[in-house]
DNA sequence: CGTAGCCTTGAAGGTGATCAATGTTTGTGG
DNA sequence: CCACAAACATTGATCACCTTCAAGGCTACG
């Protein structure tokens, strides 16, 4: 019965960059020894430290990676959306630890794939590896564009995030962020206080530049967004 | 001619990370049409928004990889040093440019591949795919790293730095880092200010921790900077 | 119904940026 | 080889942005 699930995700599967070029029995051979797992919002997948004997890919929901920084507080490094691969990076290395914790976001799911498929079955197919390093590159590239950030105000900061989030969504149409956010996992995310997200998203709010409601965040201007980022 | 320098570099190529697991010959076979380039201090081998028509390996010195910011200034990503392999990521994806520049940090030399060579030979081998694959997720975690310092002081963001730089040394026991950093380099790289990172260094110095002459920077006491990243 | 997690607002304070001025080293062309 | 420009290093004064601390209200959930 498993299997049944399994199947049923399939077309789900063939649908996300990873399996890009891949077929369907080829996608059912990669996944086999798989599991679908079912997070509750605020459960934990993967914990930092732990040995690294499975990897994963997200299918709905969503998942923070996180790190707790020397100061204690936790630290959110990507914040994985369906079709994001978690933890391929380091399958490779023999008993590498997990080097993040990954949470889920409200009700999540992903399908969980032992290690020893990747080595067997994964490493082996050039097409995959590229697939999976075309997905790191991008976390890779967003990565950096962070870092060109670091001293730019507050403000700007909170735009690009919402905007490259709202970027990554499906339909991107409604301004609706595909993820549900609370103003501490921006902070986090930012690496500020949460207070300071506060002050400057309600101010925002104010001027109906975007819409708060149950975590849900609606981006009314998606322009004045982008004027914040230009400006000066 | 130039082949004879080739042949030369093989055994320097041979004790590289991404070359790991391949015999002389391989690495000959991988590096056809390949052509050694020598650049002199500041020079650009890859500029930011260019037709991403080669990657390199670098074999001596180091280069600076850098983005500019929207407020103009330059953000330095990554130091490469000696067996980094530079653009690598983005040679599958077709017309891309590079989403970086490259600056070579006094004279350095790298070896540069077309991609039409990673095209045909580089992407279809796993074992170096998987090589490179892992040199990519050293500068991730490396990125995730300096995520978890952006809410410390300065003094520990300089700190993680010095310590990470003479972590890559060969020979780190006499505490010299393998580079040639300028203090704006420094700041350009933790996004602070040149100021701020003076005056923190000067007051290594006046402590005996740091000793700097001419660009090159001594750790001379290691465990106080240690101290320094663990503190409070 | 009480606790836990999140949101909000205000006041005070610090870290580091900015500005300005000057000295030092490096590199280039006459 | 000298002169001049460019890049880098240094120091002090001022100020802005954001953090921290404190206190209170809201909502969800066992």
């Amino acid at each position: 019965m498993n299997m049944q699930a399994l199947e049923a995700c399939l077309s789900e599967l063939k649908s996300f960059k990873v399996f890009q070029g891949f077929d369907l029995k080829e996608i059912a051979n990669l996944c086999e020894g798989s599991s679908i797992c079912v997070s509750r919002h605020r459960e934990q997948i993967f914990r930092l430290g732990d040995e690294a004997l499975s990897f994963g890919v997200v299918l709905s929901g969503a998942y923070k990676l996180t790190k707790s920084s020397l100061e204690g507080d936790d630290v959110i490094v990507h914040f994985a959306i369906p079709g994001d691969v978690v933890a391929a990076m380091i399958m490779t290395q023999p008993n590498a630890k997990y080097p993040i914790s990954a949470t889920a976001l409200g009700t999540s799911r992903f399908l969980k794939i032992p290690r020893t498929q990747f080595i067997h079955n994964w490493k082996t197919k050039p097409d995959l590896i590229m697939n999976i390093q075309s997905l790191l590159a991008g976390r890779m590239l967003q990565l950096q564009d962070d870092k060109m950030l670091v001293k730019a105000p507050l403000t700007k900061k909170i735009a690009s995030l919402l905007l490259n989030l709202l970027d990554k969504s499906t339909n991107q149409s409604d301004g609706i962020l595909p993820l549900q956010l609370t103003r501490k996992e921006i902070a986090e995310s930012l690496g500020a206080s949460v207070e300071s997200i506060i002050r400057i998203m309600s101010d925002w709010s104010k001027k109906n530049i975007i819409e708060t409601s149950d975590k849900q965040i609606k981006i009314v201007k998606v322009d004045a967004l982008i004027q914040e980022l230009d400006s000066v």
